[in-house]
DNA sequence: TTGAAAGCGCTAACAA
DNA sequence: TTGTTAGCGCTTTCAA
């Protein structure tokens, strides 16, 4: 059994020579004899040695960890995320570490050079409580909310305005002109998404499309997915408890698939909130019988991996989480390392081509819709 | 601008006391003055002070740092691991991170405790290399693979067996009297489960069933999904090349749905390899205008949070991946504390009724199916 | 070309 | 009850 860890001294004493010997040796820095270099590489070798990284991190003030400050790692998009940022961090020698509960009080206690946040509004309280006496380098993903926080953290920006002005035209050029929204909660994350749809809308068409919007208030929905929890999932609401906590959007497509068709909304597209949420809605209007796209065109936003498993394979404007990460990532390591940066990037976005938006020529179908009830 | 990082010597100073003072203080530990406790308290808060994690780490030779070395995050399972080591490692103090990458030479890099390995499989070849040198404690999940590391690694037990005599006797007790398994190939992490629906199948209906394998050697698996990869996804491989790097046990299920299909295999119940893939065993099947449960019935393994997006709701065993996160990060952080452990640890499994699996009376299904053709 | 020594922020044994 | 000191594993300056 050999000691529990090998240092450098104990390296420099099998090689009778100095710490400072074997430090440079294996930093291949200033002078050492060949020979001495050589028998020293090899005791190390041969005695198992391994750097301390806690000891290093000490000494270099660098911990070479990043911490991603997500809400909900179930969620595809984040993942996502920290995929993007774990190619890049491993590319550059670091480690993303993620603390998937909102704990602002742990990150102090956390050993990372730099933070990656989930969004502004998230950004913004950090700012102004823990990051008030706690000078760690930031960025933050940006998606067009109104915020307060110093222009000197950096951005990555996938702006709304564009997101919508894509999925508009998109759908205006397959001949939409009746455009709705669908979003889980009328607040919160949702206002970027809100907003820069209801002024695209109105640009394009010249009119309003405001009654078009399915939401849900944070009341009625608690109600309605308690219920829908209780009828469709008891068993695992009861076996898997924590499931719950995470949140799901599916559901919420779902719901609101609902209330989309108890509302009679007259439109002939569904802009979703999110892909997962897309997909519920899908997925409960084909259970009420209603096809998609033939009867209704729904299209997603965020083009995340649960799109794989949307069948009809889901329509949706990619913003592309991974890359997202990744400019993250480039550009809070450029931060602690000093270097230059950007202090806004710009991720690319695209209309992923799918299956569930239609064509349509002439009138709105949703007068067809209606005349077939 | 405040000093870069506030030590206990600034507070020392400040206060007018040693840094041990300040340390006792600190820690609530060794006598002093209560009058200059109270102080040195208040001075700290004033100054902003916070305990430095990298010093403390390498002080107490303890990080608080599990790692949780998994391959694919955007698998379910996984995923749900974690959540179950996080809230554990939470209350006790510690934070897990994640090597995604299956990277060993990196494990050496990363300030650690211990390290929670993904199966059987992964552990006996880390054992055989790093381990060899590198004595930091380690558990895994188990599932009943035959491998070769000492009794001295704990396991953390999801026994195929049980799995799959809770399937068979479930599908059974309905009316299944041929049950078929798929499988995303031949080798590895299949084989327990192959072997255990085996003999399980042949156990109770007396006979093999081996004509019911589904399943794809690695190649012609690779050759089919590049194909469906290329007509179906077409938008998403060419921007999402990430994605496709992930094990989707999605379209994997949808595969082997067309296997299914193509060999005719006279089986009225399919046990699929995991939830995923028995999602796109569905949907594929729902595709091809095969109604489930009515023509076929599905069972899915794992009981992870994927299934709450499908419809019909899917019937599976779950075997509990939050729990199993959870038993994995007690008892790791037992034997890093030094408490006794236990060395093997099972963690319950159930099966979760759903809307896949189809009661049928007398002779089976498959008998109509061929009838109809 | 080498080694001694100070120091990263903290703890703990020991002496005062 | 307090302060001094050595040390966790490493780097780096400086004198030899």
């Amino acid at each position: 059994m050999e000691k529990q860890t090998v240092t450098r001294k104990d390296v420099a004493q099998k090689a009778g020579v100095s710490v400072s010997v074997v430090s440079r040796t294996l930093n291949n820095s200033g002078y050492v004899q060949a020979d001495k270099k050589k028998r020293v590489i090899e005791i190390a070798e041969e005695m198992g040695y391994f750097p301390h990284p806690v000891a290093m991190s000490l000494q270099k003030r660098r911990t070479r960890q990043l911490l991603f400050f997500c809400k909900d790692l179930m969620n595809s998009y984040n993942i996502q995320m920290y995929q993007g940022m774990t190619r890049i961090a491993r590319e550059r020698g670091y480690m993303v570490v993620l603390n998937g509960n909102m704990e602002f009080s742990t990150i102090r206690e956390t050993m990372v050079d730099g933070i990656i946040m989930p969004n502004e509004i998230v950004t913004e309280y950090y700012l102004h409580t823990i990051g008030k006496n706690y000078h760690l380098p930031v960025v933050t993903t940006f998606y067009g909310n109104p915020v307060y926080f110093p222009k000197s953290v950096p951005i990555v920006e996938s702006d709304m305005h564009q997101v919508m002005a894509l999925a508009v035209n998109g759908l205006r050029k397959k001949g939409h002109k009746k455009i709705a929204l669908a979003v889980p909660y009328d607040y919160d994350t949702s206002d970027a998404r809100i907003a820069q749809w209801r002024s695209m809308t109105e640009e394009v068409f010249g009119k309003r499309q405001i009654d078009f919007l399915i939401s849900c208030s944070r009341k009625s929905l608690q109600k309605e997915q308690e219920l829908l929890e209780m009828l469709n999932q008891s068993e695992s609401s009861a076996d898997e408890p924590d499931l719950l906590r995470r949140e799901n959007f599916f559901v919420k497509g779902e719901i609101l698939a609902r209330v989309f068709l108890k509302k009679n909304i007259d439109a002939t597209a569904v802009v979703c909130f999110n892909d997962e949420l897309a997909a519920g809605f899908c997925s409960e209007l084909r259970r009420l019988g209603i096809v998609v796209p033939e009867k209704i065109s729904v299209m997603g936003i965020d083009g995340s991996y649960i799109r794989q498993i949307t069948r009809p394979l889901l329509s949706t404007i990619s913003i592309y989480p991974e890359q997202q990460g990744e400019k993250c990532a480039e550009v809070l390591i450029d931060l602690i390392e000093g270097r230059r940066i950007h202090y806004v990037t710009r991720v690319p976005m695209k209309i992923l081509e799918g299956e569930t938006v239609k064509e349509i020529s002439g009138g709105s179908l949703c007068q067809k819709r209606k005349s077939r009830k």
